[in-house]
DNA sequence: ATTATCTTGCACACCATTGTGCACTATACG
DNA sequence: CGTATAGTGCACAATGGTGTGCAAGATAAT
């Protein structure tokens, strides 16, 4: 009596739900169950077959997406701080889509603990990157390392979230903006940006 | 028949619910008006004998703090804009009570139109404040003027909303942060608070 | 082709919240 | 004082959301 496989569409309509979840509560964080599962093409009843709990669907929304951010943050290996920290950027842009619900719901005062939890790997790499800035003298040292990590990450939120991410430039907006609270001047970072033109492909944030 | 001159508890108490909702909204900007009235020590019953509405109510806390901030952004006049930023940031910084229901309620999808409209002033300065700093060489000229502009409001929002007002060198951390923003390096905005204490000196610890 | 699995619509109970009507009490004003 | 003004508690209807039970229908796996 070995169990059935389960059934196609059922594994993908549970995607399509955390698909439309994640579209969905990027704009509005709390959108309704039947918002979301309408948006994603299927009934309330069958939303709440495949997750029993408003509150299980949105854990597992937290948990996939910092899932990403995590291994962007490992993947980050470069030697001079001021460049990883942009190419971390810059990475965690093109997840922008990603990103935009993780800021959201790192508001919402119900998930921030478990939000907090799942992101701590990339926190711990956002803390590293700060203190090796500091010592090796590329970024700012007015702020305790602590302090300049938190705002690097309150600042990064805001962007991320606050910005049209289809606009040109947008990328190298949210790079040049963490790397000015970083310490550097805005020249610094322009040189670094056309040293390495790989770090954001698309250009061009005119004067 | 004239009538009679309102009643002085009922006066007091409508500044009261005002107080309580901009103490309560600050935290959680959809507090129920339940909360809110017995946060003003008064029954719900009676806050609705002000209050036509929560509208109504929400209406008033944003028109009255917007009418502080936009004479905060008039009594902002020096010469030098690197100093007027900084100033403005002190300033409003001082403001910190007012300031974050007004960064809470402007992230709220139906009062985003109000906020805006009632802060026109407040962001016609800032403008005026970002392109004449981009004039004159202090501020950065890698990002456009209304760019520029908008990611001074954005940040400042977050700063303001997302760093505990009462701990030490709270408000030089902010104004620090917008500096870089606008595209100091932070050793020259180390320069321009030092030489000018007065910008951040003297918070008073008042309840 | 059979059948277990999945989807759906509907009804239901439940909850929090909003805004109002009303009778009653308290109190500040003149 | 007397009285208009204000506060309170309670009941009420309305809204919009959550989560469940159930029967009937659709469909993918075997």
């Amino acid at each position: 009596m070995t169990t059935r496989a389960p059934r196609r569409d059922s594994v993908e309509n549970r995607a399509g739900i955390l698909d439309a979840a994640r579209v969905t509560l990027a704009t509005d964080p709390r959108a309704s169950i039947d918002v979301i599962a309408r948006s994603a093409g299927l009934s309330r009843r069958t939303l709440y077959g495949h997750f029993d709990d408003r509150e299980a669907l949105i854990r597992e929304l937290i948990s996939v997406g910092a899932q990403r951010f995590n291994a962007i943050a490992e993947s980050v290996t470069d030697a001079d701080s001021r460049i990883a920290l942009a190419r971390l950027a810059a990475r965690l842009w093109q997840e922008a889509a990603h990103v935009q619900v993780a800021a959201a719901l790192a508001l919402d005062e119900a998930h921030v603990q478990h939000t907090a939890d799942a992101l701590a790997p990339l926190r711990r790499t956002v803390a590293a990157l700060t203190r090796r800035g500091q010592e090796d003298g590329s970024f700012r040292t007015d702020l305790s390392a602590p302090t300049l990590a938190r705002l690097i990450e309150e600042v990064a939120r805001t962007v991320v979230s606050r910005t049209d991410a289809s606009s040109t430039g947008a990328a190298g907006l949210a790079v040049r903006t963490l790397l000015s609270i970083a310490g550097l001047s805005w020249r610094e970072a322009d040189e670094l940006l056309t040293a390495h033109p790989d770090i954001v492909e698309s250009q061009e944030v005119s004067a």
